[in-house]
DNA sequence: ATCTCTTGTCATATGCCGGTAATAAAAAGC
DNA sequence: GCTTTTTATTACCGGCATATGACAAGAGAT
C-alpha cells in the first residue's frame, strides 16, 4: 500500500514543519510549499491524494487555489482540507461551498487535523486508509494485496491488481484510456493507449469465476467502467 | 433527482424543529428522532443518505450510535455528521476516529451545518449533487455514461448519447440541423445536413419505452427540439 | 545462468456504428 | 386535387473501435 501523498500549502514555516513531521510520522508522504502558484503547479504535475490548504498564503489566496484545483480536470476530485485563523462564519461557508471537503480553524492540534485528514481519506479513498474494498461479489484487501471473488482467491498480476483497485475505488464511473494510464501507470507514462485494452482483457480473464459475469463495461468511444455484477 | 434523505438525531426539540425546517427548505427529506435506539431502528429500516447525530441524546449515546451504524453492513457507508456542545478536543477526535465524517460544535449556525452536509454529500453521492441530468422521465448520468427512462436502461450508440446529452442540457429549445452538427459532431464537421434526421430517428428509437411518448419534437423547416413528455 | 512471470506492442479478427443515398410519407402551398 | 417541399424510414457499405492471441523483451526468483 503506497503512502498517501499530501500537498501542504502553508506559509507559516514553523507550523508547516511541525505538520510535515507529524504527518510523516503517520506514514504520509508530504510535499510542502508556502506559495499558492507553486502549489497549483505541483498539484498539476502529479495530483496528490489530498491537499491541506491555508486560507491565507502568499501568491494566490487559498480560496482561489481551491477554485482552480476544482476547475482543472486533473485535480477536480482531490479532496481539500482548509485551514483558517479564527474565521468568520461567512468564510467557513464560502470555503465549503467552493469545494473544500473539510475545514479546520486555528488554533488546532495536529492530532485533530490528522484525524480529520484520516476521516476525509477514508471517505474518498478507502484503499489508502487500509480498508477493505467491496463491490458486488468482489473483495479487495489493499493491505494484504489480495483479491477474492465469491470467496475464491483471484490470480492477478501487479498491474491488473492496481487497475482493479482503482476501478473499485470509483465504481460506476467511466474512465478514458488516458485517465486509466494516468491513474494506474502514473502520470506521464509513455505508453500506448491501446495497451490499456490488453490489460482490461487480462483483468477480465483474471476476474472470471465460474458463474459470474463480467464487471467491466466497455463504453465505446469513451473508455471502461467497473460495476457490481 | 430524488431528495436526499437525512436522519436527524437530536433531543433538543426546538433545535431539531429549526433544523428540520431549514433542511426541508433546502430540498432535503428529513426524519427526526430524539431517541438513540429509535435512530438505529429507523436507519436500519431504510438507510438514509446522511445522518446528523447529536453527541448527547437520550437512550444510547451518540458515539455508540455511530459505532453501531458503522458495524451494520446496511449503514456502514452512510456519512455521519456529529453535533456536540462541548468543544473538547478529545471528544472531537474520538468522534472522527469512530467513523464520523464531519464534526460541528455548538453553537453553530444552520447555514454552516447545511454547507457541511452539502460538502459531505457532494463527495459521497455525486449523483445527488447534480452530475445527473433529468428531463421528464429521462435521466442521464454523464459520469457513468448511462441513460435511463422510467428506471429502464436505454441502449444508445455514442453519437445518440451525445445528441441526447446536448438536448437535455438545453431542453425546450429548437435547434437547426446545422446547430446540432456543430454542437454534437463538432464545428467544421463536413457532414450532410440530412444525416441529422437519421440520428434523430435512431435517438427516437432508442428512447422509445413501453408507454412513453416521443420527447423529440420536429419543427418543420426549422429543426428539432427536446421536451419533457 | 536459467526459468518463470509479467508487460508492452503488434497484427489480425470482428462487429458495431455512422454516413449516404434512395424511397416512402407527410405537410404545405396553390 | 395536384405539386412541391420537407421529413421519416429503410437499406447498405465502409470504416473505425474494440477484442483477442501471439511474441519478445525485461524483471525477479531460484
Amino acid at each position: 500500500m503506497p503512502a498517501p501523498r499530501l500537498l501542504l500549502v502553508e506559509d507559516d514555516l514553523s507550523l508547516a514543519e511541525l505538520l510535515q513531521y507529524r504527518f510523516e510520522a503517520e506514514g504520509y508522504e508530504v510535499h510542502v510549499t508556502g506559495d499558492g502558484d507553486e502549489a497549483l503547479i505541483l498539484a498539476d504535475e502529479q495530483a496528490p491524494d489530498l491537499v491541506i490548504l491555508d486560507w491565507m498564503v502568499e501568491g494566490t489566496s487559498g480560496i482561489e487555489i481551491c477554485r482552480r484545483l476544482r476547475r482543472d480536470k486533473e485535480t477536480a476530485h482531490v479532496p481539500i482540507v482548509m485551514l483558517t485563523a479564527r474565521g468568520s462564519e461567512d468564510d467557513r461557508i464560502r470555503g465549503l461551498e467552493t469545494g473544500a471537503d473539510d475545514y479546520v480553524t486555528k488554533p488546532f492540534s495536529p492530532r485533530e487535523l490528522i484525524a480529520r485528514v484520516g476521516a476525509v481519506l477514508r471517505r474518498v479513498r478507502p484503499a489508502l486508509a487500509g480498508e477493505m474494498l467491496e463491490v458486488g461479489d468482489i473483495k479487495l484487501d489493499a493491505t494484504s494485496h489480495k483479491a477474492t471473488r465469491r470467496g475464491q482467491a483471484l490470480q492477478l498480476g501487479p498491474t491488473e491488481f492496481r487497475l482493479l483497485r482503482f476501478f473499485m475505488e470509483h465504481p460506476g464511473r467511466v474512465f478514458s484510456r488516458g485517465q486509466l494510464l494516468d491513474a494506474v501507470w502514473g502520470t506521464g507514462s509513455d505508453i500506448e493507449l491501446r495497451t490499456v485494452d490488453v490489460h482490461i482483457r487480462r483483468l477480465r480473464k483474471g476476474l472470471s469465476v465460474e458463474g459470474s459475469k463480467d464487471p467491466v463495461r466497455t463504453v465505446r468511444s469513451a473508455g471502461y467502467a467497473f460495476e457490481a455484477s
